[in-house]
DNA sequence: GTCTATATCGGGATAGAC
DNA sequence: GTCTATCCCGATATAGAC
């Protein structure tokens, strides 16, 4: 795995992570090499500019995302039961996301106020899992309506990212999950429309 | 109206508007002076730090929420159109959160990141429109339940947002507005849970 | 590959004239 | 109240020794 062995690696992570707690522009050249534990010429030898570092941070958060994701898919059989292990990761890093929000949400709207060229590949992590819990709706027998009911469940994680962050509520979190998964299961329980309904 | 006339309200609504297009540490003070049209010097007659500048921009923030929502409160009788109302703003205000996301949402996140003590002084904008829509519920006869479906309204506005800000798609946003309605309707079909099942 | 030293720039903040 | 000039610091980035 491309996480522990190279003071490249060390240096993308500890950005992985600095960017996530503090924000990108926040974030100095100086936290980082004090994270590992390097001085910050050495930093140069890796990456000619910020730029850089952020587009290898997203490149990484892209590719440990397509992992998580072909973890479950190979983890569990029943697209239902997939879906919900998404929707439980507002439970999951719970703590995280108290703290600090969503990771893709909170870059892709920083990178838009900045006007940031890098917007696009963040952007690229939400389609990841926006075509991921569409195939999922497509295996339980949705075929227009899948993409729908995939930017309903992105748009739940964001709306309780946010708020959770904002509020630091975990009844609210359990709340918003709960009710996520009634409607859910009626959804599922409804069956996809009839194409003479279309 | 603290609006248009005096040097100090124009910074203040110049400040304004750059933190939620560029976010708060992005903006600089040459940015706010050029906007408003003086020199960065005479910035600090009226502000001694950007602090206190950013202190300002959220009690207008405040004051003009709560003039907005005494509005809505004044020229619509019916609570659950009143709702309606505040359901609305993600189309109404469509264009800005396609570019700039949720202003309340954006700057209490950007303000978590950056351990900012402003941070609950952003919060207690949220804290306007929760108490704003639990009141419209317990007026329409919900009592415990009212906080509750007023934090789901919030949750909805905060995820349509942060999504709207990513992929640019108004049909998605129609779609969870009347998505939300149909919920809305049910729920208030259904009335208040009577006491005996709580 | 890693370090120290340094260049360069932009940001917040101050002093003082008008 | 508004301006110009300036200070100070932190941040990105470079040069070059080891």
């Amino acid at each position: 795995m491309a996480g522990s062995t190279g003071t490249r690696a060390q240096i993308v992570d500890a950005a992985n992570r600095l960017f996530y707690e503090q924000g990108f522009e926040h974030t100095s050249f100086a936290a980082i090499a004090q994270a590992v534990g390097i001085s910050r010429g050495n930093f140069y030898h890796h990456f000619k500019t910020k730029d850089d570092i952020l587009g290898a941070v997203i490149e990484v958060r892209l590719q440990s995302t397509r992992a998580m994701l072909a973890d479950w898919q190979r983890d569990e059989s029943d697209p239902a039961e997939r879906v919900r292990r998404f929707v439980g990761i507002v439970i999951t890093n719970g703590a995280d996301i108290q703290d600090f929000g969503c990771p893709v949400g909170t870059l892709t709207n920083e990178l838009a106020k900045l006007d940031h060229p890098a917007r696009p590949r963040a952007v690229a992590v939400f389609d990841l899992f926006r075509t991921w819990l569409r195939t999922q709706f497509e295996e339980l027998g949705f075929s227009v309506e899948a993409d729908d009911l995939a930017m309903h469940i992105l748009a739940f994680s964001q709306g309780v990212a946010t708020l959770s962050n904002a509020f630091h509520d975990e009844r609210f979190v359990q709340r918003e999950v709960d009710r996520l998964h009634t409607w859910l299961d009626e959804r599922l329980a409804a069956g996809p429309a009839p194409r003479s309904m279309r």
